[in-house]
DNA sequence: ATTATTGTATTAAGTTCCTAATACAATAAT
DNA sequence: ATTATTGTATTAGGAACTTAATACAATAAT
């Protein structure tokens, strides 16, 4: 999968989305090894830092261990990444009903709306 | 109400916010002159050039209107209010389903995971 | 007609954030 | 022991954003 890189949004976190899908998708398996930081980042045409700085974001996630000298690998743990999975929709979800509420929206006005927008997506 | 504004996030922000919340709770009832954005920029003490930017993303919304040397109000046309007010739940509703698609979950996924939370958030 | 009040435009200063360049530290490989 | 490879830390340049200072334009009020 090529990476597509945009310049509309901070690389670090395009970084980040791509390799969370290649996680979740299995691309790099539980318990594998990942690339050097180096070749992620010349595999990717970006700067090593910018990379790391993806990299470093993902661990404090529990996506990734690094191992000081040896390089990184996902995490072995199938309940950790799914615990991480759900710790990332649960953030983006708290940040989301956050803002709803600052707007003035209350519970069952916000579930009435999702519900309709995603009846409109399934047509 | 005070106005309460933080510096962890920009000051436009928070006062696009409190005023919506002003208007969908009635302090500012339908078709009512706002104060001046001077005024307004006084009383939150706040520079008038913020303000301003304020009240020109507040238009852009479809909440208030300018007249050009007289001052703002609130529109006139309550169904325009609720569009509005739907317009902004839905703009908010679009970026946070795009992000959670972009982190690999689908509509199937995110609707257990929102009504868990929102059962949570009941108790 | 004059003045005061309104929103607008321009410019600049300050801050934060992103990216990159470079050097450092630790250790696995040889 | 030496070397190559790994992640890390430091620093700096630049871009984007936020806020503010100031001047401008239009018109309602007098």
């Amino acid at each position: 999968m090529p990476w597509e890189l945009k310049s509309d949004r901070p690389i670090y976190t395009q970084l980040i989305e791509h390799i969370q899908l290649s996680i979740f998708s299995g691309v790099y398996p539980l318990g594998s090894k990942l690339p050097s930081g180096r070749d992620m980042a010349q595999e990717a045409s970006v700067n090593p830092n910018t990379m790391q700085k993806a990299l470093v974001k993902l661990e404090e996630d529990g996506l990734i261990i690094t191992h000081r000298t040896s390089g990184r690998s996902i995490t072995e743990d199938a309940r950790m990444l799914e615990m991480a999975k759900t710790k990332l929709a649960q953030d983006q979800i708290s940040e989301f009903l956050g803002k709803m509420q600052l707007m003035g929206f209350d519970q069952k006005e916000i579930l009435t709306i999702i519900n309709n927008m995603v009846k409109e997506m399934k047509k």
